[in-house]
DNA sequence: TATTGTTATACTCTATAACTATA
DNA sequence: TATAGTTATAGAGTATAACAATA
């Protein structure tokens, strides 16, 4: 293992964090009052996977499933997502986002968005397509792992 | 604001979360079993601001000063941090990492920083110095906010 | 009188255990 | 018999309110 690679790791580890919590107060600024940090990420969850499953969320959002359960009670009860029954396997859920899911979902995303761009918006160029690529390559490293855990997720 | 300054921001919003759910989880796996996020996070950054107070610590964890306090008697009792009573300000307290704590922090961070290094380690070279500089640019533009409220802690 | 932190109390969130329904 | 989810109950974590000590 190069010092390179070494170094590298080191500043992910301790910049990744640091953006992290810009993202997370930014989100909880602008988010309604009444959603908890995990119900925003089960939001979005069903946001980029729309249909997906009880257990398929509990395991990525890391709560039991009973907790989850009562987590999409929450949600179900404001309209915010829907809970439907499986068409074929009827003792799976079937989980999507409402309108007005949607609508709470953008209303907390875009202005964080936003708020990151502005910041951004006096780099160099060549520090811009530095952060561009940067992003591509760790996407591709980070995902993979990531999408294993969907595959039971994969049929509707 | 360019295209490309929002593109970025974009990749920015998406991939950070990816890359911190993998810290988390790490550190969730490697860390003693009675340690707590919050308390882990805690820990950290007394490590990097060693003789921090109560209010600084509970305005960046997030959390009210009664909680911090409970918090912190919760380390303080296992013997992973001191608290003691600050040297001009009595009213204030002091709070910084004992030796096993050191241990603690270090033995959930490192096989973290490892399993990193060993997924970034087929990159090309390429790759990683864009990633290397991208951490540092980020770094600058989400600082300065961070430290900001960290000034009552300068003096100690 | 303002600031720093603690104690008392109540509530929310999450987990484990037991259960129901479907496959 | 195994799997997906829910209900019941208990424990941990956090907040608000009231308080104590120091500046």
């Amino acid at each position: 293992m190069t010092k390179i690679v070494q170094d590298t790791a080191q500043q992910v580890m301790d910049v990744v964090p640091m953006i992290m919590r810009t993202i997370r107060a930014k989100l909880r600024e602008r988010r309604a009052a009444d959603i908890s940090v995990p119900q925003f990420r089960t939001m979005a969850f069903i946001n980029r996977h729309e249909g997906a499953s009880l257990s398929v969320l509990s395991t990525h959002i890391g709560l039991t499933l009973p907790s989850m359960s009562k987590l999409i009670d929450g949600l179900v009860s404001r309209n915010l997502i829907s809970r439907t029954a499986h068409s074929r396997d009827r003792r799976k859920v079937c989980l999507s986002l409402t309108l007005q899911g949607h609508d709470e979902l953008n209303a907390a995303y875009q202005p964080t968005q936003k708020y990151i761009a502005e910041k951004m918006s006096g780099l160099a160029e060549e520090d811009l397509k530095a952060i561009l690529r940067a992003m591509q390559v760790l996407r591709e490293l980070f995902m993979l792992e990531h999408e294993e855990e969907l595959n039971t997720n994969a049929e509707r």
